[in-house]
DNA sequence: GATAATACCGAAAACGTTTTCGATTTTATA
DNA sequence: TATAAAATCGAAAACGTTTTCGGTATTATC
């Protein structure tokens, strides 16, 4: 029942604690026949070192932090699941925070990970993030950080993006394309860089087909949710009856929209086409199928892990590192939400 | 740059690194004013403790670990955070690990855990386990353990569960009270306790009403995903005409089985009636709206957690500890795929 | 056989904290 | 004022590992 330790194997085998410790890491100024005696008797008792102990020595505890807004969003557990499949391919483990949208939260769970020692940081911004002081923090202790999809752009770490502007703009086009002559947006909250940049796509998409821009068309979510969807659906359509296509945030919000549609009857695409973002699993099973911009959420997850490791090795063997911002591709999936053919 | 320390607050004030620290802890033989001047100082400096040397020293880490088989699963996301938002509220963290449903990983997630020395571990198993080794290690070596959803009866740890067999009784009764005569069950894989126990609840149900259990009547899912849905509702159509009601293992099949029929224009609930189970968010927006067992998921995470506080704290106590299992109520949610009037 | 080179080993410091226990100083009691 | 009690402090050990550096012991070289 005790834990074993290298002092035990030492004094079993009579030899120093030192010897043990470098059998155990094959260092060369051990003889083959300690080695092996070592070895054995260390297999035998299913030594492991306490990891508590390495840590304080080596000042790494392979464990890195993850800060997201929610853990049951379809978009946000694909990245978790790519982090830490990454991470354990790699030696680390990953420790789990949920900011829940609240900046306040957020910055108490920075300070959480930074007590914690962890070996380093990825983060993907709360809504309500307009403050960035406990990111400058980070920077400040020279923690590894990558942040991806809701970044800070005036922060100077890793990013792991998509092109909002593009992606928005193509999903809006694609409605153009698709005969809508008057679009609505219902777009995300006014913090999010990646919320003001799929608007820009919005405005940018309309001006390049000469569509005057209607600011009184744009509707604004604050939580992000199926209820906000049911909510705006219903202003949209009595506020503006000639509406006849309309770009959403993401899926969660659209098929609120598509759900209150069905209730009212309101054919889509037909009156009125809808396209989302994200693509979550849901969106191909609801009824009509919902279009939406598929985002590579689990290699969005693999990448940030990637740019976290390059840093962390810089860092651990006192080499320069220069961040690294990397956009990875979206596409549009058209399904029957938008296809009025 | 420089990490602080307790060393360097002791020499800046000229007293002992033992004052220091018991100043901080607040013991009672510092004097208020040198308790005030290291607080002072130690606020000064945002000194945290370095949790490494702490760890080592108090041999725990505040740390627990979590083993689920898959992440991007409305259930599990929600167990999660349930988990992360107790733990944090009484000062723990959690590293989460996914099994994917395998146990050669589980394995070795488990011992990963344990060489990492976390101060408890809560685990809902794979479907392939039906090996309890790596479980009775976690017993034998006296690491705090919960298990939850999918668990070893045979494990002494404690458990939060439901009751699956109540549950599928129900389930299947809400399809007879809705004159299902022919009743199909598309069950989990072979090992898991639930999928066992859902399927015994479906026969208890049958006989309870006098129908003849039809063992060809039950299909098998491997994976439990949606492909599996749209296939076993494929082979049920060809194989049994005459069936009238599904009760399936889980949600996300119970989907693709409403896709598939949809696409064959199969009329849900009138020619057959369909019901799942877990009540997954999509459940409520897919057409026609699917009926399902709710269980409390998030309430679960929470329930574990505390469960595994009492085990550790008594365990630091040296207190003696029971096992308790907790079951947790579930109730039938019925909607449009399985109300035939 | 003396010297140089190599192979092998271990003492000891360090990582930063917590806690025990004895020592010293201050205050209260007679 | 002498003594007992209380208040305050610090030395030192311990947690278990890693790594440096010096010391033997063995082998190779001339």
């Amino acid at each position: 029942m005790k834990e074993i330790t290298l002092k035990q194997i030492a004094e079993t085998l009579g030899i120093s604690i030192t010897t043990v410790s470098k059998a155990l890491k094959n260092y060369p100024d051990v003889s083959p026949k300690t080695k092996k005696m070592v070895l054995e008797l260390a297999g035998q008792l299913h030594y492991t070192p306490n990891s508590f102990a390495v840590n304080l020595r080596t000042k790494e505890s392979k464990t890195i932090g993850l800060i997201i807004p929610e853990v049951v969003h379809h978009f946000f557990s694909n990245v978790i699941n790519g982090i830490i499949a990454e991470a354990e391919k790699n030696g680390y483990l990953v420790i789990i925070l949920q900011s829940n949208e609240s900046l306040e939260l957020e910055k108490k769970q920075v300070e959480l990970l930074i007590n914690k020692r962890v070996d380093g940081i990825v983060m993907s911004l709360s809504n309500e993030s307009n403050d960035d002081e406990h990111l400058k923090e980070i920077i400040r202790r020279g923690i590894p950080f990558v942040q991806f999809d809701k970044i800070s752009k005036l922060i100077p770490s890793s990013k792991v993006i998509i092109n909002d502007q593009k992606a928005a703009m193509e999903a809006v086009q694609h409605l153009i394309d698709n005969s809508c002559k008057r679009i609505a947006h219902i777009r995300g909250p006014v913090n999010p860089q990646n919320a003001i940049d799929r608007f820009i796509g919005y405005k940018k998409a309309l001006e390049k087909n000469a569509i005057p821009f209607d600011s009184s068309l744009v509707y604004t979510c604050e939580n992000v949710t199926f209820e906000e969807g049911l909510f705006f659906a219903k202003k949209i359509v009595e506020e503006h009856p000639d509406v006849d296509g309309i770009f959403v945030i993401t899926d969660l919000v659209a098929v609120g929209v598509l759900t209150y549609f069905n209730e009212k009857k309101i054919n889509v695409p037909k009156d009125i086409a809808v396209i989302g973002f994200s693509n979550w699993f849901m969106s191909k099973v609801i009824t009509p199928k919902l279009s939406s911009v598929d985002q590579p959420s689990y290699e969005m997850g693999v990448v940030s892990f990637n740019l976290l490791l390059e840093e962390m090795i810089c860092r651990k063997e006192e080499l320069p590192f220069k961040p690294k911002i990397i956009e990875l591709q979206t596409n549009i999936v058209a399904r029957e939400s938008s296809i009025k053919m």
